[in-house]
DNA sequence: CATATTTGTCAACATACGTTGACTTTATGT
DNA sequence: ACATAAAGTCAACGTATGTTGACAAATATG
């Protein structure tokens, strides 16, 4: 018989879950400790363990999750940037309220962990190259590439660097030289 | 009176130095380590301390250096862009044979390090800033973020990420393709 | 109530790190 | 040749990390 509710053990799961993303996105891989994460989530650090076998599958547990990237092929052409960029804005706002920034995690740990980085590999095949491949005249492979570059450039510099002329842009600023860029990567010839 | 040659000191200062940026450029902070800087560096863990201090210290000299950006003053408005992105291509490409690269070692430490990300800020203040600031028509201080946007993206696409796609561009569309996006974030109003 | 399972805690391990101070070797100056 | 300073080595310290296994508390089940 189905459970009513879900096991106590899925809330403190939860809660471990929450806080390592949110410490590998503030301080990366190495700095992020099985013990610091359980100080903050109020636990023994061995739960840790318990739940997620070792750091290394507490980090793939953080780092699983989705881009929901849009499906280009029903926008206009001309507007194709424009509909990433709007996207990324609105990930990235929500982040600043739910504490989750998926880019952040991925832009922090890359830089340090195999693991990580073979992750945004892995994420660049699955999500980003189709993706931009249902759109691009040619080239598809470069043009996924440059878009990438575009977006890790825009993130590194604001959750990374934290510039603080980066950090001032107006939302609609930032979504519009995104836009831009992005445009420019799809539509220009190679 | 002068001395005819250099101390050996400086000899092993130098080696130890190398081995340093290499290996920060390559692992980041936090997995470069006195101790395996001295063993690539093939001497005592000790003589790092004696010659640099701390490991700070070490890092404080590893990334003390310049990004030689040239002086846009003197470049046509409309080749700024190519200007920028034929730098780059250029200290890049030198990076593969003398095994320095600075832009590494700034992507990889600023990830995980406060010393390392404000040594960034203090880059961009002092030397991207007032190069752009020289040629930019207005908002100075954005367009200066945006092009280091740009410049740090397609670093951390080719040298943190390894992306197959981004290393696999032949060096003219590298090149045409960053000119492409710095002008624009140079010449589009704001 | 008694028992079994789940959930959580505690103490310890092996290892690796930055750093230190005493020591030894090598080169220099007279 | 001998004293002195420079260059390099060695062993150890305190601390932090991932991980483990034994144990205690809480909860569910009969």
């Amino acid at each position: 018989m189905a459970r009513k509710t879900q096991p106590r053990s899925e809330a403190t799961r939860g809660r471990i879950l929450a806080t390592a993303r949110k410490q590998f996105a503030a301080e990366g891989y190495d700095r992020t400790t099985i013990r610091s994460v359980a100080t903050e989530a109020e636990i023994d650090p061995a739960l840790v363990m318990r739940y997620f076998g070792s750091k290394d599958g507490l980090f793939a547990a953080a780092a699983n999750f989705d881009l929901h990237l849009p499906d280009l092929g029903s926008v206009a052409h001309e507007q194709r940037g424009l509909c990433l960029a709007l996207h990324f804005a609105k990930v990235w706002g929500a982040a600043a309220n739910t504490g989750f920034n998926g880019m952040a995690i991925l832009l922090r740990t890359a830089a340090t962990n195999e693991g990580a980085r073979q992750r945004v590999l892995d994420i660049f095949e699955s999500q980003v190259r189709p993706t931009i491949a249902t759109v691009a005249p040619d080239n598809a492979d470069a043009r996924a590439a440059l878009v990438s570059a575009h977006i890790f450039g825009f993130a590194y510099c604001r959750f990374v660097v934290q510039l603080p002329e980066m950090i001032s842009l107006s939302v609609p600023t930032l979504v519009a030289q995104l836009a831009a860029s992005i445009q420019r990567s799809l539509d220009d010839p190679i």
